[in-house]
DNA sequence: TAGTCTATCCCTACGATGTAAGGTGTCAAC
DNA sequence: GTTGACACCTTACATCGTAGGGATAGACTA
């Protein structure tokens, strides 16, 4: 519903026409933060950071570039601001009573979210200041609830968290960056096999033997393998101090 | 001694100065796209990916910006040199015969690479193309070489290779994006700590009393959290396959 | 030695970027 | 009706990546 109007405006472009029509009562949608953090964030999603530009953002809501400055502080704050709406949409999975799997879901929703918004991943290896606002906070509160409750001492739970909020980030890093079949481009699979036979095989047996191999494995069954070592890494922790 | 002549060269910045002195046999180090990379990485080093221009880098090496484009096809390929360079680095730690001793010392070796530069995870998470020179197989072809060695099938070794990789970016990308101190500014362990201070307590009852926590734990302890839970999960593994 | 070739480098210019500074219009309150 | 606040527009600037085209110097031919 949000993008019906969005779109509509998208028509409105006509630059200072200024007829009789200028005195309607409702001239157009006002200008928001939350508008322009939006329209950012389909920008990026759908052709990437680079199109993410002040001017581009103006067209896309039938403004100027300079009109956006009147509702945030920066380019770099719309950037972050992109951070704030993303983590928004974190889908908090409801709670089985079973912790292990609780924390699998928890990982498959964090990753889902980022998957879903690749791209948030340069914003966040690029972003300047940690994170601050109560949107992108919620989800770090709601997982420190669910790692405490499985046992572990405080110092635990951090070092928990860090690990596998590390491992998801990674992990969609290198599905985005180095991208495997099975969710996105195929050409890639291509690619990699070719490598493969390209490589001079003395120097890089593995490689040419499992290259191939990389380029055919899906995308959630890596997620879930690393997931599992991590899990059962955390439970064998958990097992021996509760011992 | 590469660096000696790279600081030579910012002082004959003079440009078309067109005396006599031009016809003197050895007018400058010619450039090389070798030069060129090497100059764009110590740049990004210092001062950040932004500060990584064409003209900034052929200030660096007394040279007009147009000069870079006869040694290297675009900006684009001038990043990926980069991440070429820096896999060149990658310090192969020797081995022990213990194989997980191994594994850890590879993380290790993989995660300093990127601290050392850690903007180039900021470059991996917009870069276009997969890896494909040597410079940046070589670490990998070892690394398979390395978990190859352990027992696990090969679809275990593939998995391994990208849990791990997903788990080094990862955490690094943390480390970076969001530093805590043990390495870097210490600034940002106020930070944290105040933000716990200004968080509603009744909303963020866990951010109120661990963010001071992680604010205070050392960045290598962490890696090393996260590398256990790996390796013994992956003992696991090998245990119970070859059971 | 003179002439030509080719690689390397410089100069100029174009469109696009983020944003500072200041102008224009509209509406609410007096 | 006047005024002030606010949202928006216009213009202008420095800086970016890079296309196009000259200049120059060392190597090769004659």
């Amino acid at each position: 519903m949000p993008e019906k109007l969005e779109h509509l405006e998208n028509e409105s472009v006509e630059p200072t026409q200024g007829d009789g029509e200028t005195s309607t009562l409702r001239r157009r949608e006002p200008l928001t933060r939350e508008r322009i953090l939006r329209a950012a964030l389909r920008v990026m999603d759908e052709e990437g950071l680079e199109a993410v530009t002040m001017r581009r953002l103006g067209r896309e809501l039938g403004v100027e570039a300079m009109s956006l400055y009147n509702h945030v502080e920066d380019k770099e704050a719309i950037l972050d601001g992109i951070l704030e709406v993303v983590m928004a949409e974190f889908q908090f999975p409801e709670e089985t009573g079973d912790w292990e799997a609780d924390v699998r879901a928890g990982a498959r929703a964090w990753r889902r979210l980022m998957i879903d918004h690749p791209t948030v991943i340069a914003l966040f290896a690029e972003s300047k200041h940690p994170a601050s606002s109560p949107e992108r906070l919620r989800p770090m509160e709601w997982a420190f609830d669910l790692l405490g409750r499985g046992g572990l001492s405080e110092d635990e739970v951090v070092h928990a968290f860090r690990a596998f909020g590390g491992y998801i980030m990674g992990s969609v890093l290198n599905e985005v960056a180095n991208p495997v079949p099975g969710m996105g481009d195929r050409d890639h699979h291509a690619e990699h096999v070719q490598l493969a036979g390209e490589l001079p095989p003395t120097e890089f047996p593995n490689l040419v033997r499992l290259l191939p191999l990389m380029a055919e494995c899906d995308a959630e069954v890596d997620f879930e393998f690393g997931l599992d070592l991590l899990i059962s890494g955390l439970r064998a922790k958990v097992e021996a101090s509760g011992a």
